[in-house]
DNA sequence: TAAAACCATATAGCCACTATAAGGTCAATA
DNA sequence: TATTGACCTTATAGTGGCTATATGGTTTTA
């Protein structure tokens, strides 16, 4: 199959399996003779393997390093659940971190309502004070 | 006093002040005949201003937003205000989708020990044979 | 036969910085 | 006086993961 149709069956864009390729990613197909590329079951899975991962977040290197994984069946995968666990507490800081940005921002907006001269908007003074901790 | 004082006093990089400047938030300072610039008071509260926005994750074009409002100081509030709950409805989306992201990860963990193969790592398995929703 | 749809490469842009290179200026020290 | 070191300048490229654009070749369809 060529490109489009890779693409369309992934539910990616073209350019984001050229990308892919370039990242060495995605193993580069063969060419036709015109120079477009074929792709085969394996490349599909591949891609769809890709994009599960990108939807929890893993980033790119972090797909390469569970596809090097893969070359090696037989070694134990404590390394892929560490990779896991890892990547789990990231996100987890993440959300502790826009939790703590969310009070501060519901504090800040709380300090003001609509109906004030942009002078004595409480948000701006919040802002212009430095009264942050 | 010059761009390194400016920087110490207000926690930044020297680059990160030639940075606003380029982008228009922080006013072009006068310069010494060497061409070195010259900063006041105003500057160091300028970029104070700045700073607070950013550990808030406003974005450089919100700050800007905000720094026109603060030229019309007789306006209502309201788009200021606004501009915060606009901002706090993005962070709770965010938390929210991490929220959902962390539910994934979690439950594509527990599908492995680390005591197996990588061939039969519940990890792998779960990430190549999309059974995600 | 001509348009539409597809393919190719190369390059730039997004965000908010951060890093590097290559050089000019100034005060203090050996 | 010569040189070190701390400071300043501009310009350019890199970060991540795409996405958009420009330019042109190829295939399919009407
Ligand atoms: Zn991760
Ligand atoms: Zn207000
Ligand atoms: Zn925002
Ligand atoms: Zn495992």
């Amino acid at each position: 199959m060529r490109i489009g149709q890779l693409a369309r069956s992934v539910g990616v864009d073209t350019q984001t399996i050229r990308f892919y390729e370039r990242e060495g990613l995605l193993p580069p197909p063969d060419r036709q003779d015109n120079g477009y590329r074929i792709y085969t079951e394996r490349h599909v899975e591949r891609l769809a393997f890709i994009r599960r991962c990108r939807i929890l977040e893993l980033s790119l290197a972090e797909i390469h390093e569970l596809q090097r994984y893969q070359g090696a069946p037989h070694q134990p995968c404590r390394a892929i659940n560490t990779l896991l666990d890892d990547h789990i507490a990231q996100v987890r800081s993440q959300i502790t971190d826009l939790q703590v940005l969310e009070k501060q921002l519901v504090s800040l907006r709380a300090s003001c309502n609509d109906d004030r001269e942009i002078e004595a908007c409480g948000v701006l003074e919040g802002l212009s004070e430095g009264s942050m901790q």
